[in-house]
DNA sequence: ATTGACATACATACGCGCCTGTATGTAAAT
DNA sequence: ATTTACATACAGGCGCGTATGTATGTCAAT
């Protein structure tokens, strides 16, 4: 009755992954007991303490599982494309995006990442994890802007590193967004003609780069004072 | 000692609530305990009980505090505008995020609500309360952009929807990664800058809409058959 | 103005369930 | 025979909800 070959055993570590992938969805991270987790896979807490030091441990693995394959997909656009980094760029986000409104997997997981887990000081591994993961993604996707402005795709005036913040934001917050309540709009559709729309936005930057001129004026009178609105109390 | 006057009362509700937000952020939600809180806050969890029902209660009148001004912000410059729609809803998207860039409460708030809370079924009025906002705020924004076409500031081709879903996703998105890592970028700097870039593409909308037409060919024959990505299941 | 009755605004104490980590048992694989 | 891959058993703590205690504020009646 009980399994003992390696693969046996490996068969059952992911029965398990499984599971918490699950029972994270379902109660939370926080809120998700190692015995639920084990009733859902079919086993005892005993064989998860085998796998895994904790729970912690296990939510590594289970996100592991999911992310690493998508960040190394993403490595690989940013690394090939050297014709036309833009269209490298719109087809690898959108290409998250609609991966994303199709697979099950994808969504259960983004959405423990977006609300269903804790970014607190005592597993702060986790919060490191997801920053360095965005930043490392961050830095993808900046570099990519760069070939765009360098090779002419987009103008000058565009900051790279702003373009990518834009782009990440936009892509996460759709992520985010529609995993918290995917009847309220199609992902599928909106994803091309957004990004396409933020793209375009890019395209059309305007050349002033006002900010690095010195002393325009010496000194501004004070013409017409907006009424400030701070004091939120 | 104790004190016992009506305000006085209203004063440690107060004093609670801020002890909870801090204690939320620092432990996230579902890891601090009423006691920690109580501890925070310079009572013990008989005074929090008196005042909430339960951690849930206490957690909603905290949001409460903060997103209701928020909200009523929002309606107001909804409402309000008739002349020039689309500089309305610049300015206020503008000044969501740099009032989130300049304001502490506002930060602790937001990264409470982003990152340090379990979206689960047990406490599922805090999700539906999240849902409900986004999707009030959603309404507002879309209404504006609805007026924006109607009005001429923006192309007819623009669908005022998902122009609303990509200024929230925009805006949720930048407001919930600096807050993961406010250290990464200046949300200050870059706010006006994004929202334009978005707006700018949405202004260069194409006319194209091909979708209403029907049946411009009787019979299309399969001359080239565009990889269909539907099946969203 | 006192006084008593009642409500208010908490503090303290108790019981309970749940979950965690570990220690130990055990049968099959090697 | 030893290790693997678990299952079972045990001890402990933590946090929640509630019940109860209590000192003060409030207010009407006198």
């Amino acid at each position: 009755m009980v399994r003992r070959t390696r693969e046996e055993a490996l068969a059952t570590r992911e029965t398990i992954l499984d599971a918490a992938e699950q029972v994270f969805h379902d109660k939370g991270v926080a809120h998700a007991s190692l015995e639920e987790i084990a009733q859902a896979a079919g086993c005892t807490r005993g064989a998860i303490y085998w796998h895994f030091k904790d729970k912690a441990e296990l939510f590594d693995a289970m996100m592991d599982r999911v992310v690493l394959p998508v960040e190394a997909m993403l490595d690989r656009a940013g690394e090939a494309g050297v014709t036309d980094p833009l269209a490298i760029l719109r087809l690898a986000t959108i290409d998250i995006l609609e991966r994303t409104a199709k697979d099950p997997h994808l969504q259960r997981v983004f959405e423990i990442a977006y609300h269903k887990c804790e970014y607190t000081g005592d597993a702060a591994g986790v919060r490191d994890r997801h920053i360095a993961s965005q930043s490392e993604c961050q830095g993808t996707i900046e570099a990519g802007f760069r070939a765009c402005v360098a090779q002419g795709y987009l103008p000058k005036s565009v900051n790279p590193k702003e373009a990518a913040i834009g782009a990440m934001s936009l892509v996460s917050g759709l992520i985010a967004n529609w995993v918290l309540d995917p009847k309220s709009f199609s992902l599928a559709k909106h994803a091309a003609p957004l990004v396409d729309t933020y793209f375009r936005g890019l395209q059309s930057t305007p050349v002033v780069k006002a900010a690095p001129v010195m002393k325009v004026v010496k000194a501004t009178p004070p013409a017409k004072v907006l009424p400030s609105r701070r004091k939120t109390a």
